[in-house]
DNA sequence: GCCGTTTTCGGCCCGACTGTTTTCAGTCG
C-alpha cells in the first residue's frame, strides 16, 4: 500500500516529457513523439492544478486529446502510468538519465544502451574514457570530448537559475560586448529573460552589426567565457564561468524585428503565431514573412508591425506563453499591465532595528532615490526570533522613531508597520492595542511551515479575519529552488482574502517571487487585490521591485489591482477605511490619471 | 497523437550549427 502524494504539474509534464524522449529513442512517428512533447509544454503553462480538474477542463486544454486525457487521468487517480511504465520496461535503463546530458539526444543515448549497454552517467563517462563511445555512429573523438566536458562539469539540460541571479549577469555581458565593439546596434536580450519567467535556462541575446564574424569572435572571447559551444557566422553558443549559458545572434537591421519576436518565444506562442501566418498565406521565420505563393519576404521595422500584419494588438513578452493570450488579443480583451512607473509605493521593508542590513535613514533615502512616494517600515515581530523581532516596547519605540523621521525628512512619506509573525495557530504576534497604531501590518508565515494542507489554510484565514491584518506577505513562503512552497487552498484563502478585505503581497525578493504568475492570474479570477513589496533588508534592494511588477505582468495584473499603485493621499484614505469596505473603496476609485 | 468555416484523413513551425557525410542526421532552441 503506497500513499500517493498530489501530484504537481511539473510531475505530469516529466512523465509527458520523459514519453516523448523514449518514443524518438524507439524511432516512432516523430508527430507522435511531438505530441507527448507539446502536451508536456502545455502542461508548464496552466494556470491550475491537472490534478484538481474535471475531463472538459482536460480537453480544452489545446494539444489534450483522447490519449492524453486519459493519461493525464490514470496518473492523477492513480499516482502512476501504466504505459510508461511498460514503455520504460521496454526500453534499455539509463536512456532518460544520459539523455540529461548536453549533446546526448534520444537516438545517441538509444545506440548507446543497446551497442555498449550504457545505463547511466558514470557509464557514459567510463565510455568516453576507454575510447569505446567512439565505435558508435556519427560519434568521433571531438564529439566524445565535448559531452565529457558536459558531464565532468555536470551541466544537466533543465537546470535553471533564478531571474535575480541571471539579469545582472546578463546586463554585464551586454555591457563587455558593447565596451568590446562599440559599432553594434540594438544589442538586446529575448527568451524567458525578456518574458520575466522566474528561472531562466539560457540567456539569448541578438544584435545587428556589420562584421557578423567579428561580432562571433567578439562574444567567444569575452573574458567571462569558459567554454565555446559553438561558434558559427552568425549565431554562437557559450558557458560562462558562472556556469550561465549564453547564446548570440546576429541579425541584418531589416530582420531585427521578426528575430526578437522568434526568439522572445515562448516556442507554444510563436507556434501559435506561425500558423496563424500559415492561415493568411505567409510563413513566418525569423526573418521576416515569407509569401507562400511568391516566396517574397515581408520585413517589418517593429513587433507591433509583426502583429498587426498578423491580425493582432501587440501582445507584451511577459504573456507570451500560450495561455489564452492570442484569443484575448484576437477578441480586444487583452488587459493594460501594470509598468514598473506605475508603482508608488513600497509597504515592505525592514531596517537594522531587526535583520536589515542598513539604518532607518539609509533605507529611507534609498527608497526615496529609487522613486518611491511613500514608504512602510516593517520590521519584524518579537516571534520572529531569528530575525531580532521586536518587543511591544521596542516596536513602540520604533514608531516614534519612524513618525520623528518622517517629519524631518522631505521627498518621501513615512508610514509606520510591522511585518507580523501569523503564530500557528493564526493569531496575532501582537495585542491589537499596539497592532492599531500601526499604519501597515503585513501578516507572514514564519514557523511550523509544514503543517498540513487543512491546519495551515485554516490558519492563514483566521489571521485574515483580524481587522488590524491588511496584507499577507509571501503567502508560500517558498523560496526559489531552495524551500517548497507551503501546502495550502489556494482557492479557499483568494476567497477569504476578497470576503475580508485583505491584501495579497506581490513579494518582489528575487528569492521568492511569492506570489508567482500562476497565482496572481487566479487570484485575479477571484477578485483578490494585491500590494507589491520590495522585502527590502539592504538599499540596492529597492530596485528589484521591477522583479515583481515582472510576476504581477505575468499573470496579466493591472495597476488598478495594486493598492500601492495609489497616490500618496489616496493610499492613505484606502489603508484608514475599515477591512470590509476596502474592496468597494478600490473598485470605485478613479485609476484614470 | 492531435486537429479541422478548404479536411474525420492527411497534414502537422522553422532554422542554425556541428560533424560526418557525398546529401544529411542529430541536437538544440
Amino acid at each position: 500500500m503506497t500513499t500517493t502524494r498530489k501530484l504537481q504539474n511539473s510531475d505530469f509534464a516529466q512523465v509527458f516529457a520523459d514519453i516523448a524522449t523514449l518514443l524518438k529513442a524507439r524511432g516512432d512517428s516523430v508527430f507522435k513523439t511531438r505530441a507527448y512533447s507539446r502536451a508536456a509544454d502545455a502542461i508548464g503553462n496552466l494556470q491550475f492544478d491537472l490534478a484538481e480538474v474535471d475531463e472538459a477542463k482536460l480537453r480544452s486544454i489545446p494539444g489534450f486529446g483522447d490519449a492524453i486525457v486519459s493519461k493525464v487521468q490514470e496518473l492523477a487517480e492513480t499516482g502512476s502510468l501504466n504505459y510508461f511504465d511498460k514503455l520504460k520496461a521496454e526500453m534499455p535503463s539509463g536512456i532518460l538519465e544520459i539523455t540529461q546530458v548536453p549533446g546526448i539526444g534520444p537516438k545517441t543515448a538509444m545506440n548507446a544502451a543497446v551497442q555498449l549497454g550504457i545505463d547511466s552517467r558514470e557509464a557514459l563517462e567510463a565510455s568516453i574514457e576507454s575510447g569505446e563511445f567512439e565505435s558508435l555512429p556519427r560519434i568521433s573523438k571531438k564529439v566524445a570530448q565535448n559531452i565529457l566536458r558536459h558531464l565532468k562539469s555536470r551541466i544537466s539540460q533543465g537546470d535553471r537559475i533564478p531571474i535575480g541571479d541571471v539579469l545582472p549577469e546578463a546586463e554585464r555581458v551586454m555591457q563587455a560586448l558593447q565596451e568590446a565593439v562599440p559599432e553594434i546596434r540594438n544589442l538586446t536580450y529575448a527568451g524567458s529573460l525578456r518574458r520575466h519567467r522566474e528561472t531562466i535556462g539560457d540567456v539569448d541575446m541578438l544584435c545587428s552589426a556589420d562584421d557578423p564574424e567579428a561580432m562571433m569572435e567578439a562574444f567567444t572571447s569575452l573574458p567571462a567565457v569558459r567554454d565555446v559551444m559553438s561558434k558559427g557566422q552568425t549565431k554562437s553558443m557559450v558557458v560562462m564561468d558562472s556556469g550561465l549559458q549564453f547564446d548570440l545572434r546576429v541579425v541584418a537591421d531589416d530582420a531585427f524585428a521578426a528575430t526578437l519576436l522568434y526568439f522572445t518565444g515562448s516556442k507554444e506562442h510563436g507556434i501559435r503565431l506561425r500558423d496563424r501566418a500559415n492561415k493568411r498565406g505567409l510563413s513566418l521565420n525569423e526573418y521576416g514573412a515569407k509569401s507562400i505563393e511568391t516566396d517574397e519576404i515581408e520585413e517589418f521595422s517593429s513587433e507591433e508591425a509583426i502583429y498587426q500584419r498578423l491580425d493582432l494588438p501587440y501582445i507584451p513578452p511577459e504573456i507570451r506563453e500560450d495561455s489564452g493570450e492570442i484569443y484575448a488579443a484576437e477578441h480586444d480583451e487583452l488587459p493594460q499591465l501594470i509598468t514598473v512607473e506605475d508603482v508608488r509605493g513600497d509597504l515592505h521593508s525592514h531596517t537594522d532595528w531587526t535583520d536589515g542590513r542598513f539604518p532607518m535613514e539609509e533605507m529611507v533615502e534609498a527608497a526615496k532615490e529609487a522613486g518611491f512616494e511613500y514608504l512602510a517600515i516593517t520590521d519584524h515581530s518579537k516571534s520572529a526570533v531569528v530575525a531580532s523581532g521586536l518587543s511591544v516596547e521596542r516596536l513602540v519605540e520604533h514608531n516614534e522613531t519612524v513618525r520623528a523621521l518622517d517629519k524631518e525628512v522631505k521627498g518621501i512619506h513615512l508610514l509606520t508597520g510591522s511585518e507580523m509573525d501569523i503564530l500557528t495557530d493564526g493569531s496575532m504576534d501582537y495585542p491589537d492595542d499596539a497592532l492599531d497604531e500601526l499604519d501597515v501590518v503585513l501578516g507572514s508565515i514564519h514557523s511550523s511551515m509544514d503543517q498540513d494542507r487543512k491546519t495551515m489554510t485554516a490558519r492563514i484565514i483566521t489571521a485574515m479575519e483580524n481587522e488590524n491584518l491588511d496584507i499577507v506577505a509571501h503567502l508560500t513562503t517558498r523560496l526559489i529552488g531552495k524551500r517548497a512552497p507551503v501546502d495550502l487552498d489556494f482557492d479557499a484563502i483568494c476567497r477569504a482574502a476578497v470576503d475580508t478585505g485583505t491584501l495579497l503581497e506581490i513579494n518582489a525578493s528575487t528569492h521568492r517571487l511569492d506570489l508567482k504568475d500562476t497565482h496572481i492570474r487566479r487570484a485575479i479570477d477571484l477578485g483578490v487585490l494585491f500590494s507589491i513589496g520590495t522585502d527590502s533588508h539592504r538599499i540596492h534592494q529597492f530596485a528589484d521591485v521591477h522583479y515583481g511588477v515582472g510576476m504581477a505582468r505575468r499573470g496579466w495584473c493591472t495597476s488598478g489591482r495594486v493598492v500601492n499603485t495609489l497616490p500618496y493621499t489616496a493610499f492613505i484614505k484606502f489603508i484608514s477605511t475599515p477591512k470590509a469596505d476596502r474592496y468597494a473603496f478600490i473598485e470605485n476609485y478613479d485609476h484614470k490619471p
